[in-house]
RNA sequence: UCCCCGAUAGCUCAAUGGUAGAGCGAGCGGCUGUUAACCGCUAGGUUCCAGGUUCGAGUCCUGGUCGGGGAGCCA
């Protein structure tokens, strides 16, 4: 049963020279195709139909799913086609089911797209080769009433109204490559880790410190919203000011309830204002100061009022954090993690991506390998900026927005720097302080020649995303993790098990974080957020 | 949040202010080891909602709702 697996068979093509060669000089890891061997049967007895694409000839099977699509003939004395998908892998598999049917006239030949049906039969080859069924009988699980109003038609669909109807998007072919892959993303990412002596750490979703600071965040409360308790304002909690920059705002109140009055939080559930977490950073940081390299992965938060093809409100994403570590080891981890990545999905999921190669964005694996194989070129910020500004100042480039040192880069500058001028992945580093968050470290003065004080920052940059990694090395020295905390106006006592790490066996550590849908969208070329999460959370958006 | 664009059959889209159309899909029939099938016939409409202008509005005006693209923020 081994040989021709359909893993093996479709696969081929996209994968020379990805399996067992070294990616980059880096050594190979076990990004094993998922093909199993024998083909496996599943746990309730029947046939998948990625197993029976790759059975032998006279092998008997039942296979169940759904219908694409149907074809009638009246070859020998009449004949359906029927397309079936399970989900397994990308091509369906087609069954033939005779006239002789006992059930074919009133139930096989009334079969329409997304039909649930049970074929018993035998494997045979079409007469193009392929694995087919002919079928032994035909059990119709689920019918699909009105066919002519059933959403999903075997037609090109937009995905713009596909995603009004996110239930059932993913029979579609694409939206099941997009699920198959995530799937195999998510896998390569765990394994990665894994098998680099990372621990996964589940760090909380409910957050009752206000101080992570990384965009507006949803309030968790069980309140009564109509009948808010309410205290004196007695001016010792953190100020108005403070609350509405770690707040909920403009989706919340920023728990002020009158003149002298705001709402008394220590009445509320965990007794202290609590919000859903936007990044698990703080606390992976408190494991890695114990377990040495550690990740996180999970979902992730942001009340911002954003409506693009890139945001979410509801997002995965990894956090690795690693000790003893400085900025140089983090830019290299995330360069191996992302070259894992891609090699693992083109391994693994070398049908669906051969889908996406063709459909969705031609070039897409040629730009993947592309990244594959080249060094991700370090760059100071400084000299990114002046890089840039020559580029405008010669006319190579024409930018929408000025590049000056001290201000963030726009994504235009990002991408002429990846797409343009080096062409390939790019990792900015050393950010100028004051455009980046309090636990990033300070680097000595004049670093890269820099005009103003800069901390250890890095933004990974790929051709067509951008930006698709944010990390830094970590603030270890505690007197100046206070003095950063101060200067950004933070409540210092609120850190305080933060600050614990600092006073404790502090180490150098440093981590990054990588938006799981940014790395999807990168991988699959698919163009919005939206359709690489089965069911997205977007400002107005909570259907599903 | 800002700037553009859009909303007509199940879907994708047409329709000078003058009888609501096509392709695909669906149903029926024909042909066919078919596989983006092909050919014929049939059914299918509160033109997003509420006002307004007009003899007459899918079309023009006002307001609203929803959707898309771009920007900002970021992942």
């Amino acid at each position: 049963m081994a040989p021709g697996t359909h893993g093996s068979r479709a696969k081929r093509p996209m994968t020379r020279g990805t399996r067992g060669a070294s990616v980059h000089g880096l050594p190979t890891h076990t990004a094993r195709p998922l093909t199993i061997d024998p083909p496996r049967r599943c746990a309730m007895g029947w046939t998948r139909v990625v197993e029976a694409l790759g059975a032998p000839v006279g092998a008997e099977v039942t296979v169940k799913g759904w219908v694409r699509t149907r074809r009638d003939s009246k070859a020998g004395g009449g004949l359906s086609f029927i397309a079936l998908h399970d989900g397994s892998c990308f091509e369906p598999i087609q069954a033939v089911a005779q006239a002789t049917l006992p059930n074919y006239a009133d139930q096989v030949a009334r079969l329409t797209t997304h039909c649930a049906v049970e074929i018993d039969g035998v494997i045979q080859r079409t007469p193009k080769g392929g694995n087919e069924i002919l079928a032994s009988a035909v059990r119709v699980v689920g019918w699909v009433e009105d066919p002519d109003h059933y959403p999903i038609q075997p037609k090109p669909h937009s995905f713009e109204y596909l995603r009004q109807v996110a239930h059932l998007r993913v029979r579609t072919n694409t939206f099941g490559a997009v699920a198959r892959v995530r799937h195999a993303l998510s896998m390569a990412m765990h394994r990665f880790f894994h098998e680099r002596g990372f621990f996964y750490v589940h760090t909380p979703i409910i957050t009752a410190s206000d101080c992570e600071g990384a965009g507006q965040m949803f309030r968790v409360s069980t309140l009564d919203l109509l009948n808010l308790p309410r205290k004196k304002d007695d001016m010792t909690g953190p100020t108005d000011a403070g609350l509405i920059n770690a707040g909920s705002a403009p989706f919340t109140s920023p728990g002020v309830a009158a003149e002298g009055e705001r709402i008394d939080f220590s009445q509320d559930f965990f007794g202290k204002e609590a919000h859903l977490t936007v990044s698990g950073q703080l606390n992976v940081e408190t494991y890695c100061c114990a377990l040495t390299n550690v990740y996180t992965f999970g979902p992730t938060f942001r009340a911002e009022n954003s409506n693009t093809s890139r945001h979410l409100a509801e997002f995965w994403m990894i956090e690795p954090e690693i000790a003893f570590a400085d900025l140089a080891a983090n830019a290299t981890l995330a360069e191996e993690f992302v070259k894992y990545l891609i090699n693992a999905v083109l391994t693994e999921r070398a049908d669906d991506m051969k889908f996406f190669d063709e459909r969705i964005e031609k070039g897409l694996v040629e730009r993947l390998r592309h990244v594959l194989d080249s060094p991700f070129r370090r760059l100071p910020y400084t000299e990114g900026v002046k890089i840039l500004r020559d580029a405008a100042a010669s006319g190579k480039a024409r930018f929408e927005f000025p590049v000056e040192w001290g201000k963030d880069l726009q994504s235009e500058h990002e991408r002429y720097l990846t797409e343009e001028h080096f062409k390939q992945p790019v990792v900015l580093i050393n950010y100028p302080k004051q455009i980046k968050a309090f636990y990033m470290r300070e680097n000595p003065p004049g670093t890269d020649g820099a005009p103003g004080p800069t901390v250890a920052a890095m933004d990974v940059l790929v051709p067509k995303i951008g930006e698709i990694i944010g990390g830094s090395q970590r603030e270890e020295r505690l007197d100046v993790l206070d003095v950063r905390i101060a200067e950004m106006g933070l409540p210092l006592q609120e850190y305080w098990w933060y600050r614990d790490l600092r006073r404790y066996g502090t180490v150098p550590h440093a981590g990054f974080g990588l938006g799981f849908e940014r790395a999807m969208m990168f991988i699959t070329g698919m163009q919005n957020v939206r359709d690489v999460i089965p069911f997205p959370r977007a400002p107005g958006q909570a259907e599903f």
